[in-house]
DNA sequence: CACCCAACCAAGCAATTGCTTGGTAATGTA
DNA sequence: TACATTACCAAGCAATTGCTTGGTTGGGTG
């Protein structure tokens, strides 16, 4: 029987290591090369695993997204309140972040660039998929009495869509905080402000 | 005598173009002759004006920080009350989107990897001077009862941080929403939370 | 009129880049 | 033993890159 898994498990180690450089240094400023490397193997036969250095960006940034958005998913088709579910879909997040560090960091710094490509189109559609879920809970809050009335539910959603994902610069996996710790806190900050009560 | 307003006119041209476009493709995504192209010249022809390409972005960071620093110099050295210095700092900033886009969009996308070479280190030496600012009046907010008691600042001031200066990635200056308002907004969630009161 | 100089062109070089080609070593399988 | 497959190497090519060099142009200045 062949060794599927060992098989499948070198590629998966050269698309680690190259989401972790794509991560570091970015895309474009990484190359085949520093991917080889970091490999212990010559840039030539990256290509016996892979067609293109676009391709392993490529396939990185699907995988993640198909996970991540199956998971946004569950939380919108729950019955929870309004609230619970965006605080289930915050925590959601910073968890994304802690598992998949190196793919949100790509995903921040490359989307908008790669998307001007038909081959990352894909980028744009969850994208826009990632503001519909955004927006139906934060209207489904406002509607619900759950969030203040006043406010600009667009404007809102850029924000912690911005705040959540933008952790991801200052975040290392086990480090001192936990992801859920600094989910509780950000939700504290979001929910009720930092000014004294 | 020589016209040297002229001449510092198409240097300051050329830099506007190139901030331009290391804002809109990255810095290592930029090619001189990208350069060239969008300023109507040949790539040669920009070394006329500069050293290198390396000598441009640092222009620009460089000029550009040195403003941004005297304005946050003049906020900390206000005798306001802590959570009036916040809110003027943070008024700032969104003032600096709105006038310096490109300037700031290149500072978050390539201070990382920029900051790495011996030449830029400047850019680690302004970071850490950003977090002191934040962390004095987040600190003081505190103590002098502005802010609630039991506060992560450092925690708040990263998230202060970033969502002040993320706003560039959707911000256009002349849009339908003014950086005044914007930063009105982005205070009152900051200070009092989205939730319901 | 002679000259100056900022701004630019034309041409190209050396290094780096993504990727290709033909082959090899090791580990199985029939 | 013959064959297949996986993972890799060695060498190099074509395109792109930042940058250099020597020369030209055109609006001024003395």
């Amino acid at each position: 029987m062949p060794d599927s898994t060992a098989t499948a498990t070198r590629r998966d180690e050269l698309l680690a290591i190259a989401a972790r450089l794509f991560a570091e240094k970015g895309f474009k400023n990484t190359t085949v090369r520093d991917i080889a490397d970091a490999a212990g193997i010559l840039s030539g036969s990256l290509y016996h695993h892979f067609d293109s250095k676009e391709s392993m960006v490529d396939e990185i940034l699907s995988t993640f997204q198909t996970e991540l958005f199956a998971a946004y998913d569950d939380v919108l088709a729950s019955d929870a309140d309004a609230r619970t579910k965006i605080e289930r879909a915050v925590r959601l997040s910073f968890a994304a972040i802690d598992r998949h560090p190196d793919e949100v960091a790509i995903f921040q710094n490359e989307a908008d660039y790669l998307g001007t490509f038909p081959r990352f189109a894909y980028l744009a559609e969850r994208n826009a998929q990632s503001r519909n879920v955004w927006m139906t809970l934060l209207t489904e809050g406002v509607e619900t009495g759950a969030l203040r009335a006043d406010l600009d539910v667009t404007l809102t959603y850029r924000f912690v869509r911005d705040t959540v994902w933008v952790a991801v610069r200052w975040y290392r996996p086990g480090g001192g905080l936990s992801h859920e710790a600094i989910a509780a806190q950000y939700l504290t900050i979001l929910l009720d402000g930092i000014s004294h009560a």
